[in-house]
DNA sequence: CTGATATCTCAATAACTCTTGGAATGTTGA
DNA sequence: TCAACATTCCAAGAGTTATTGAGATATCAG
């Protein structure tokens, strides 16, 4: 990942519906959503509006899309976000990894969520 | 980690030279590096931008600071950072860690570039 | 105290971003 | 083909943010 992706990606981040867009995605899955799902779960969002920041979104890599039949739908781009975790991080220990161990194991915590979620 | 806080440090790492001093931080380790020493590694900045770009960071809770002598030495705030990647990816995977694992994978070997090295 | 160094604060200007409403595009079923 | 639906594109206005340069504050050595 290169500065300018990865500033992109942040500003993409740093404004509210579209960070509640990618973390509703990250949640949704590979399947992902309609566009007019995303709206649906945002409070008062015009469908314009949702445009707006989807291919805002799309535009810096985070989310993808793909049509299906009459809608269009978005998922996170897991890869973009992990490149953006390590690219933020490169370097960060040297050597001593004690030193930004909690960052890996915060980010570990969140792939164990519920012991007993049979979502299987 | 809040909503509104994420926010604040994505907004702050959008910014050329507010993600250019984290990465440089980030790599500075825990000692951190005076303002001057950040501005004189950074592209024809003036001390009044520095400062400006410096207090948002630490604003967003993205750096630290001390004063030492006439200095104001800054660092990374790894937790923040930590944090901040746990509530972006959280809920990522509901059960399915292969889904998010290469993130993780990411985040990883960012800590490990000399195995073995010994404890501080 | 005085002078030198390091950093911060303030005000003005320029540049960028978000929202809104309406029109245009593409898809489906009859 | 037409009508209904889903989404995108466009332009204007309000609000936010970054840079600049000058001045203010804090620390130290003599």
């Amino acid at each position: 990942m290169h500065e300018k992706q990865a500033l992109d990606a942040f500003a993409a981040l740093s404004q509210e519906t579209r960070l509640r867009i990618v973390r509703r995605l990250v949640t949704a899955g590979p399947e992902g959503m309609s566009a007019g799902a995303i709206g649906e779960a945002m409070d008062s969002a015009s469908s314009s509006r949702m445009s707006f920041h989807l291919s805002h979104l799309e535009q810096a890599g985070l989310v993808e899309s793909r049509r299906e039949g009459r809608s269009i739908m978005y998922s996170a781009a897991l890869v973009t976000l992990s490149n953006l975790v390590a690219f933020l991080m490169r370097d960060c220990c040297q050597g001593h990894p004690e030193v930004c161990n909690p960052a890996v194991a915060a980010l570990s915590s969140c792939c164990e969520p519920t012991k007993g979620a049979s979502h299987v």
